[in-house]
DNA sequence: CCCGTGATTTAT
DNA sequence: TAAATCACGGGG
């Protein structure tokens, strides 16, 4: 998953979400917005679209779509799997495991994720990539489907069910 | 419940 | 230029 200072931190996927282009009231490229932020998110598939909020914060997506499709999923939490001192070390704030990567702001912090690798290729890169669950694939009716978590300003869109995460992982956020 | 925090967006 | 917003996290 991210290759920092030579060591592996990794985690498998437990929590997502949807983000459905331009007719999602949710989405930051609504309405057809294109602008120096997501840029990335008009790209080709497979790459990060890592955005700054709230002053403080980075959120990780993978983008999902072709060229001009603007697509994305949010990656909202991992279930920690190696280089855990690591991430214990940058989540100061964390007081169990469970808490490292438990939020999308949360998985940036503890592997290290911030703008300098928007636009990162998540198949081809050697510092950040997502690669198939090794013997570990969840069956689909082991997932919840949801609604999206903070996005109440999107009126119909906010309660559509795009939220999807690992029924009663305790990685999940909330 | 409330607050920090500042880039980004949108309204003038 | 200025004001409002925000795909969040932490503390009480």
């Amino acid at each position: 998953m991210r290759i920092l200072g030579g060591q592996r931190l990794a985690g498998t996927i437990v929590e997502t979400e949807a983000y459905l282009g331009v007719q999602d009231r949710a989405a930051h490229t609504f309405n057809g917005r294109s602008t120096a932020r997501n840029t990335s998110m008009w790209g080709d598939g497979g790459h990060a679209y890592v955005y700054f909020t709230y002053g403080m914060h980075y959120c990780l997506n993978a983008v999902a779509g072709r060229p001009q499709e603007p697509i994305a999923v949010l990656l909202r939490a991992l279930e920690p799997t190696e280089g855990l001192d690591a991430m214990r070390a940058r989540r100061v704030t964390a007081r169990k495991d469970t808490d490292l990567c438990s939020g999308p702001a949360k998985l940036c912090q503890a592997l290290g994720v911030d703008r300098a690798l928007d636009g990162t290729d998540l198949v081809a890169s050697d510092d950040l990539f997502v690669e198939r669950c090794r013997g570990r694939a969840f069956p689909a009716w082991k997932i919840v489907i949801g609604p999206r978590v903070g996005v109440a300003y999107a009126r119909e869109w906010a309660e559509k069910p795009l939220r999807f995460h690992v029924a009663g992982n305790p990685h999940v956020s909330r």
